[in-house]
RNA sequence: GGUAUCGUGGCCGAGUGGCUAGGCAGAGGUCUGCAAAACCUCGUACAGCGGUUCGACUCCGCUCGAUACCU
């Protein structure tokens, strides 16, 4: 199958499974550039606890959208959506070969398939209804959600805040309910996308979660969080090996309890993405190793 | 050796003579602008052996184990 578009290749898997590296190497072969999907290394303060590429590795490829926000950057994923397409268009026009590499589901997803035109998020509707929440709770989210929009309200995770506020939210904003907007329809790319994952049995890649985390505390990472302290409101600071320190500094937490709960954070996060990606039947796995496997995969399709 | 207390699912932990606490871990799942987020589903376990009882995880005895104190 030959085509005349340039060609995708997307690299996901689960966190620490060995992405960063597999990306490098493929990289190399296309020689092409690496843009990240990954929503914690956007943020250039969090240099440890997100394992972002190393300064070595980004000097031999050219990574995009790692480390170009502050977590005091306001951001989303449809801002992501754009950026990324830009940036994929600028390197199409002299490459044929771009790699995405990334474990964030939502955002791969957006990058590949795009999301529904929504209206513009609006700060002063959502402090509203976060504080409904707040006096009111769950029901009376449900009870609004019921009469702004009847069709959602029938098949959302009615115990789930974050989507009843969501739903409302656009609801409120645009007078239209929400699922109005939801159309689903994927839309069409002006370049080819090859899925790959990469993934190893469980037991392996806990090991290798639990190791990483312990080089991170080698790295420094109760510094690091102790200097985003003031910033732990922001919600680039919900993250997990962050949190958990902040729980240590406030006295919850002793240390030996923080760092075994930021292993544990960090392996459910891992089986969260590996069940967001398996349900992708689009994604072909391969062993981290397995470079040349992808390589003949990119090389079938191309 | 003696005395006392205790022994609940991988871990923590409540409890009652009959009505399967709960939490964590683990597994599976949901997913359209906060996504390393948010949320859902899943476990009949009471140390062992006898006895009392219509019925015992809960009462009694013994055994084993743990802990504390005494000698």
């Amino acid at each position: 199958m030959t085509t005349d578009q340039p060609c995708l290749v997307i690299v996901c898997g689960p966190t620490a499974v060995g992405k960063t590296r597999a990306a490098i190497t493929l990289a190399k072969e296309l020689n092409c550039e690496i843009i990240s999907a990954d929503a914690r290394q956007f943020y250039s303060e969090l240099k440890i606890g997100t394992a972002p590429p190393s300064s070595s590795e980004l000097k031999q490829i050219r990574h995009h959208l790692i480390g170009h926000l502050s977590v005091k950057d306001p951001y989303n994923i449809g801002i992501y959506e754009k950026d990324a397409l830009l940036i994929l268009d600028r390197l199409f026009r002299s490459s044929r070969f771009a790699v995405v590499v990334g474990g964030s589901g939502l955002y791969l997803h957006a990058l590949c398939h795009g999301l529904d035109l929504l209206p513009e998020h609006d700060q002063q509707v959502r402090e509203e209804i976060n504080r409904l929440f707040q006096s009111s709770g769950v029901t009376a989210l449900q009870e609004k959600l019921k009469v702004l929009d009847h069709d959602y309200y029938e098949k959302v995770d009615l115990s789930n805040p974050a989507r009843l506020i969501r739903a409302i939210e656009v609801s409120l904003i645009s007078g239209k309910p929400y699922s109005s907007f939801r159309k689903q329809a994927p839309q069409t790319r002006p370049f080819r996308i090859i899925k790959t994952g990469l993934d190893l049995p469980r037991e392996e890649l806990y090991r290798r979660i639990d190791r990483r985390v312990d080089e991170m505390i080698w790295n420094g990472l109760l510094e690091e969080a102790r200097s985003m302290l003031p910033f732990r409101s922001f919600n680039a600071l919900n993250t997990v090996g962050y949190k958990e320190f902040f729980e240590y500094f406030d006295g919850k937490l002793s240390l030996e309890e923080a760092i075994i709960l930021i292993k544990q954070h960090t392996r459910n996060y891992a089986k969260r993405q590996l069940t967001w990606f398996r349900r992708d039947n689009e994604i072909t796995w391969f062993h981290p190793e397995d470079v040349s496997g992808i390589l003949k995969l990119v090389t079938r399709h191309s």
